[in-house]
DNA sequence: GTAACCGAACTTTTT
DNA sequence: GTTCGGTTAC
């Protein structure tokens, strides 16, 4: 995360009333607020990044604050990235070579290589500089291991929900040790913990938690390393702090010298009680109270106003926020008085709900909308499914955010295991990951019996390795030890290269040599498409090739484990393409015409949060985030039935949705006094206007604008509603609107161009 | 040991 | 609807 050339210029004197011309009172007062603690509460559009890289600006540009004594924390690397340009732009490239700027893991990791013998001589957890960072399913596939190994029953402690355990725990800066388990379940749990830490460190890893953990508890540990860093990173920063959690939280305490009465706590922190969703995974908005309390010297600065949505979406917002008990009250305003009105629909199920979305799209796009100002989004990530069938259906290019990431495909990680294997050895994740694929005859008996070798022997798998691939192995037949050895032989190949081998060769080394890549590439068209991937990873490490080849790997690895999101893989026509995303990946992005979907008791609140308040009320708050984005129009979607895990049932409007005064939503919007009604929607006929492409491609399939038309009384089949007869039919210009009667119950309207009805 | 099949279970959000 | 794990057949 660290730029990695220091560059010693000097940087700039800037002047400090043109700095501060852009911004408005509030803003300045944040960004020209002497040292000491500062709390800036920021409501949603309110310009909180220009705060944060202006205050940046300000410490090293007016002040002249060494870069070096700043360090500046973000969530997400987009967020950093977009920090440092834009710090960047104001003080020029190469000012800010030594500022400390990224995601809290990052920063945490950096940290921890750097000081990993000092954390060994401080006796906590024992890892080298080499150490590999676990990711969730990493961490998932190594508490399986410990469960299995521990007997105990899969059936009852899910490893879901043990590590879950785990991880709250490790985020409440809990040691296994010291873990007093409230229940019988959470003592079965405690134990697994046990486990799972021994297995991680066998592995030489650190799992997310233990980054952010690690690196507080060596701080505790070691006084003089604090100061060491104390004196070092003088001037603190950190975004989206209703986000932190506890580790996070004593971190920056630690660092900030809060405890010390004297010291001058310059501690600038931006956030926002309203936005906080993040709680499942440890995240505290109650963190701004401490911090309140904690450093009771602290300015506070609220900013209110508002530059991205108009007034009637603001008052829509607040309406639904005001509810919520514990937060700062705020009252956002802007100067785009007015605006349209919220659109407020109710489909009939999640099909059709997509259709009236995506025809209001196209209705947008065809008034000269670009898609890419569009952005729909939903509570789970299951519910684009049906989505991205009506955008298919109506040829509108969009793009998904945050699906299947790319480094969470079974071939990417594949690929991955054998680089880190290649980099650690020691990474026993990685070798029972890769052990035996492609297939090599390396089966669950065969790792059992080197499983027993590496316990009888009491060292690393890989060791055991190597010694059935020298000596053979009693206990083992010589297949298997020939299959072994020969594993052996592949693994001890790449850790001799890796020395001096560039990351992308080495790459295709491991692919090549381990016949991975004849594997995947087996002449099916997903073959071909999982081994794209792998190029795409291949241009990732070649991003790495320039570095010492040692160094390269293990700054590859680093960032391939901290960086979630390469949507670079279909670039291009960004701004055609309407955004699909959740409610959770929206915080932070606008867009002028935003459709939130799916607001159905059940769905948003989701059933999970039961009746429990806090829960509840984190579930208005995702809602407030989605309403906060939309810059101009706001489309409020629900439906009155939604299939949902198999089963089909009624589902009523959300109770968040009786909070929007009735002033912010357009009249009669869809069909909601008359929700019951099994007619479906009709789409006007300028919605839908048949392009020839569309009508084209179509034709291939069923026939529709073109001669068969379809009568009452025939007999047809829709691929979601199955069976039906066609009770009317009407040409509409080149297509036909249908109406069936379907054997499941339900009498439809139906455009016969998407419908794609078949004869039966 | 592997591949193919079946049923069961699970689905919130992810740095 | 998917994915996972277990069982069966080769």
């Amino acid at each position: 995360m660290d730029a990695p050339l220091p560059v010693p210029s000097i940087p700039p004197r800037l002047d400090p009333d043109s700095l501060l011309a852009t911004l408005n009172d509030a803003q300045r007062a944040a960004v020209e607020a002497p040292w000491g603690p500062v709390l800036v509460l920021a409501g949603p559009g309110s310009g909180k990044t220009r705060v944060l890289t202006q205050r940046i600006a300000w410490l090293v540009g007016v002040l002249g604050v060494p870069p070096w004594q700043v360090l500046a924390v973000t969530f997400t690397n987009k967020a950093a990235r977009e920090m440092r340009t834009r710090v960047e732009a104001l003080l020029g490239e190469g000012a800010l070579g030594r500022l400390t700027l990224g995601t809290f893991h990052g920063v945490c990791a950096a940290f921890l290589r750097r000081e990993a013998g000092r954390a060994h001589d401080a006796g906590l957890v024992a890892f080298d500089r080499d150490f590999v960072i676990y990711d969730g399913d990493d961490q998932l596939a190594l508490v399986k291991r410990a469960i299995k190994e521990l007997d105990i029953d899969e059936k009852q402690y899910r490893a879901r929900a043990v590590l879950g355990a785990i991880s709250a725990a490790k985020n409440e800066m809990l040691r296994a040790a010291d873990y007093r388990p409230p229940t019988y379940w959470h003592e079965i749990a405690a134990r697994v913990w046990a486990r799972y830490d021994q297995l991680l460190q066998a592995s030489n890893a650190l799992d997310f938690d233990d980054l952010l953990l690690q690196t507080t508890a060596l701080l505790q540990a070691d006084r003089e390393l604090l100061e060491r860093y104390r004196s070092r990173w003088q001037w603190l920063l950190v975004d989206e702090f209703q986000d932190t959690n506890s580790v996070q939280y004593t971190l920056l305490k630690l660092l900030s010298a809060a405890e010390v009465a004297e010291a001058p706590h310059n501690i600038f922190v931006v956030g926002d009680e309203d936005q906080s969703i993040y709680r499942w995974r440890g995240a505290d908005w109650r963190n701004i109270e401490r911090f309140r309390k904690d450093f009771p010297a602290a300015r506070v600065v609220l900013l209110e106003r508002n530059y991205r949505s108009t007034q009637v979406i603001l008052d829509a917002a607040r309406a639904v926020i005001d509810r919520n008990r514990h937060r700062t009250p705020k009252a956002l305003w802007t100067e785009r008085e007015g605006g349209a009105r919220l659109t407020l629909f109710e489909a009939y199920d999640e099909t059709e709900e997509a259709a009236w979305v995506a025809a209001q799209i196209a209705r947008h796009v065809e008034r000269g909308e670009q898609g890419g100002d569009i952005a729909v989004m939903y509570r789970t990530n299951a519910q684009s499914r049906a989505l991205e069938d009506a955008l298919v259906r109506r040829r509108i290019p969009y793009r998904l955010v945050g699906a299947t990431r790319f480094y969470d495909r079974r071939e990417v990680r594949d690929a991955l295991a054998y680089l880190r294997l290649a980099h650690n050895p020691r990474d026993e994740v990685s070798l029972a990951r890769v052990i035996n694929v492609p297939p090599r005859g390396i089966g669950p008996k065969a790792w059992e019996a080197l499983r027993a070798v590496a316990h009888e022997h009491d060292e690393p798998l890989i060791d055991a390795l190597r010694r059935i691939a020298e000596d053979g192995s009693g206990a083992i037949d010589t297949r298997t030890a020939r299959a072994l050895g020969a594993f052996h032989a592949l693994l001890s190949d790449l850790i001799a290269q890796r020395a001096d081998t560039p990351p992308s060769l080495l790459l295709d080394q491991a692919l090549t040599a381990s016949g991975y890549a004849t594997w995947l590439r087996d002449g099916t068209e997903e073959g071909e498409d999982r081994w794209a991937n792998l190029l795409e990873l291949g241009s990732v490490a070649a991003d790495f090739d320039a570095y010492p080849p040692r160094e390269g790997l293990s700054a590859m690895l680093e960032s391939v484990a901290l960086v979630a999101d390469v949507d670079s893989l279909d670039a291009g026509t960004a701004e055609e393409r309407v955004t699909l995303l959740t409610l959770h990946s929206a915080k932070g992005l606008e867009f002028p015409t935003v459709f939130l979907t799916g607001l159905e008791e059940g769905t948003l609140p989701h059933m999970r949060s039961g009746d429990d308040p806090d829960a509840l009320e984190e579930e208005r708050r995702l809602l407030y985030v989605g309403l906060t984005r939309a810059e101009r129009q706001l489309y409020l979607v629900h439906a009155f039935r939604r299939t949902f895990m198999g089963s089909t049932e009624p589902r009523e409007r959300s109770r968040f949705l009786d909070d929007i005064p009735l002033a912010a939503l357009a009249e009669s919007a869809g069909r909601s006094a008359a929700r019951a009604r099994e007619t479906s929607w009709k789409p006007s006929s300028t919605t839908w206007k048949p392009s020839t492409a569309a009508s084209a491609s179509s034709a291939a399939g069923a026939a529709p604008g073109g001669g068969e038309l379809l009568r009452p009384g025939q007999k047809v089949r829709h691929a979601t509603f199955g069976a039906g007869v066609v009770v009317a039919a009407v040409e509409r210009g080149a297509d036909q609107e249908v109406t069936v009667a379907f054997t499941g119950g339900g009498v439809r309207k139906l455009l016969q161009s998407f419908a794609k009805l078949e004869r039966a």
